[in-house]
DNA sequence: CTGCAGTAC
DNA sequence: GTACTGCAG
């Protein structure tokens, strides 16, 4: 065999390592996670959507989001990862488009050709392979923030990952992500996209008993240290961006839930 | 998985 | 602008 062959063989390995560990090491759900998707549209629960700085909160059919104008980007993109949602379907990725639902205008993905940044994803596309459709709609200008790309294919996915597993050995999430988008920012393209200096997110199991919160916050730069070592309380996140995240929540759990930075109640 | 870029129409 | 293909972490 030609050493090119094997070289093909093994990366095709590696990546099936992947997905199976992320799959397959947690359980019991195969046979869901492969399941022939919904019987109906996933409806937005306003419950977890947090506030919006900017007035403008865009609902589509997989995600929630708020958009910065003076950002071209969005604040937070929040969904729900069901276990159910999680699939191995491999669907071909397709252009990104500019946001129509986006009132004052989402930027063009054209802002980012030869920036040196990644477009970087706040919903992945990974989360929505339920459909298709959903699938697809993740590749709006309006999920997505410049991120240099060690940063999104390093640390940044590690983190997504572990919420996948998370979605699947708690049996759901919400998830809320976005740029720090606070002080001078460097920006890219001629629609001056802002360039985060850091990143967060937020994961909420509300389904697995008593409910838990984790915040993550991360230096936009890619790193080796273990996820954990991100852990932050969410109010030091509300502090930082303005953003009250979970007004929903009744205020005497949301409160406690909040204060924690403690991330023992999470499998790492 | 996370992505970009060269080439051709 | 879109499609196909190859490449990188």
């Amino acid at each position: 065999m030609k050493r090119k062959t094997l070289y093909t063989i093994a990366a095709v390995l590696v990546l099936v390592g992947v997905f199976g560990y992320e799959l397959v090491l947690n359980d019991d759900a195969s046979a869901e996670v492969i399941q022939q998707g919904r019987t109906a549209k996933p409806k937005t629960n306003t419950y977890f959507l947090p506030t919006s700085t900017t007035g403008q909160i865009v609902y589509h059919d997989g995600y929630t989001l708020s958009y910065s104008e003076a950002n071209e980007q969005a604040e937070w993109v929040a969904y729900e990862l069901k276990r159910s949602d999680l699939s191995t379907t491999n669907f071909k990725r397709p252009y990104f488009e500019i946001d129509e639902a986006v009132e004052t205008g989402a930027a063009h993905w054209r802002n980012y050709k030869n920036s040196g940044y990644d477009r970087g994803h706040l919903c992945p596309a990974a989360d929505r392979k339920y459909s298709q459709q959903a699938h697809d709609e993740t590749f709006l200008t309006s999920n997505v923030s410049p991120q240099l790309h060690n940063f999104n294919a390093g640390i940044w996915n590690s983190l997504e990952q572990k919420v996948r597993y998370w979605a699947n050995t708690y049996n759901g999430v919400y998830v809320v992500t976005g740029g720090v988008l606070k002080g001078n920012l460097k920006s890219i393209g001629t629609e001056k996209v802002s360039v985060p200096n850091q990143f967060f997110k937020i994961v909420i199991d509300y389904n697995s008993g008593n409910p838990k919160m984790i915040a993550f916050l991360m230096p936009h730069e890619n790193s080796n240290l273990p996820l954990y070592t991100f852990v932050v309380s969410v109010d030091s996140i509300e502090t930082l961006t303005g953003i009250d995240f979970f007004p929903g929540l009744e205020d005497g759990i949301e409160s406690s839930l909040e204060a924690s930075s403690d991330h023992k109640a999470w499998s790492f």
